[in-house]
DNA sequence: TCCGTTCTGTAGTGGACGCTACAGATGTGG
DNA sequence: CCACATCTGTAGCGTCCACTACAGAACGGA
């Protein structure tokens, strides 16, 4: 009871998520993030306590699509695909013309100044998450002989890692989709075999 | 003539790229600046003007390094070797544990707050320069027969700038040289041959 | 209809930011 | 030794920042 909210959660979420993409954390203010949600300072933090706890919602309603992106590529039926399913969709996310270019979790602070440790902490985990879900995945593939001999499980996974972040850096520097392919299919130059 | 700069300017310059290098663009503030250089605004004002014009300074000057690695690589005799030498030493470089993690053009700026954007276009113009060098380079391999067939030049400088700017961000969240060494082994399997 | 509760909009708050006015200090040229 | 030019340190400028006090508006319950 009481006075219904006047804004929908997920959208100003979405808007907001938009404004840190392209801005970064530090450099989204408050004045363009409430300008662009439609709602006025009181209503952000009644609803979301802080500009940091604005991000954080921000950045689980992000998650939430990376997940369902990550099931997928883990689900593929061989480490082989598994590759090609991350570096191909990773591509197609980076440059998708509808989003800003590249990666929220990275656009949106690589550094920060002193105090915003917490967020560059919180976005650093994040980074690493994919990683570590693809090294569980390809230590499975060894044990199934389903990975090439040579091939450590943690370092496969760790460059597919940075060839998808080196990919959002591309698409932040103006790199086009299919440019971006072009980079996804040379990384698959690594693993010719399969 | 007049009183003299009581300061070295070279060394200030190092000192704040360390500042720049680990909070950004954005977030080194002129506080932390001018402690770390040693030096009070006025002077710092004097010497360049502005906090942009200090950061385009370091910017030169740590394109210098740049530059002389860019042309190591660039003078080795085989396309192969240009790749291992730009892999192997972007690893070692972004992991050198006495400068901050990864990359300077990267870390201290991938977004910005409104009014930062001639400062965001001065470092993804600085993150372009290696990769179309290298481009360039390619092409000429391709003349004399030196590339792979197949291989577009263009695509193989793009990939391995992404591989590099990837390391970057890894190194950013903590990868030690030895994993990213791991990282350029990977990178290097694209292409086995040669 | 009135009450309690929750939200909304206006209009600020203190503080940090990049930057600078000013006066004193330190050098060179005559 | 003095006039002048340049740099240095103190102290503070206006502006923008994240954030909030407050009063009125919009609901459900009695």
């Amino acid at each position: 009871m009481g006075r219904p909210r006047a804004f929908d959660r997920d959208q100003v979420l979405d808007r907001a998520m938009d404004v840190f993409w392209r801005h970064g954390y530090e450099g989204a203010s408050l004045a363009e993030l409430t300008a662009t949600m439609g709602i006025n300072p009181p209503s952000l933090y009644a609803a979301f306590g802080s500009k940091e706890g604005l991000f954080r919602a921000v950045l689980e309603r992000y998650g939430q699509g990376r997940a369902s992106f990550m099931e997928d590529v883990l689900g593929a039926p061989t480490s082989r695909q598994v590759v090609e399913r991350f570096l191909r969709g990773s591509a197609e996310l980076a440059g998708d013309p509808r989003k800003p270019a590249g990666c929220l979790v990275l656009q949106s602070g690589l550094t920060c100044g002193v105090g915003g440790e917490s967020v560059a902490d919180a976005l650093s985990e994040q980074r690493r998450d994919p990683e570590s879900r693809l090294r569980v995945r390809f230590e499975q593939a060894r044990d199934e002989g389903d990975l090439p001999s040579g091939v450590d499980p943690a370092a496969l996974a760790r460059y597919l890692a940075a060839v998808v972040q080196g990919m959002s850096v591309q698409a932040a520097g103006g790199a086009t989709r299919a440019e971006l392919q072009q980079v996804a299919e040379m990384a698959l130059r690594t693993w010719p075999g399969n």
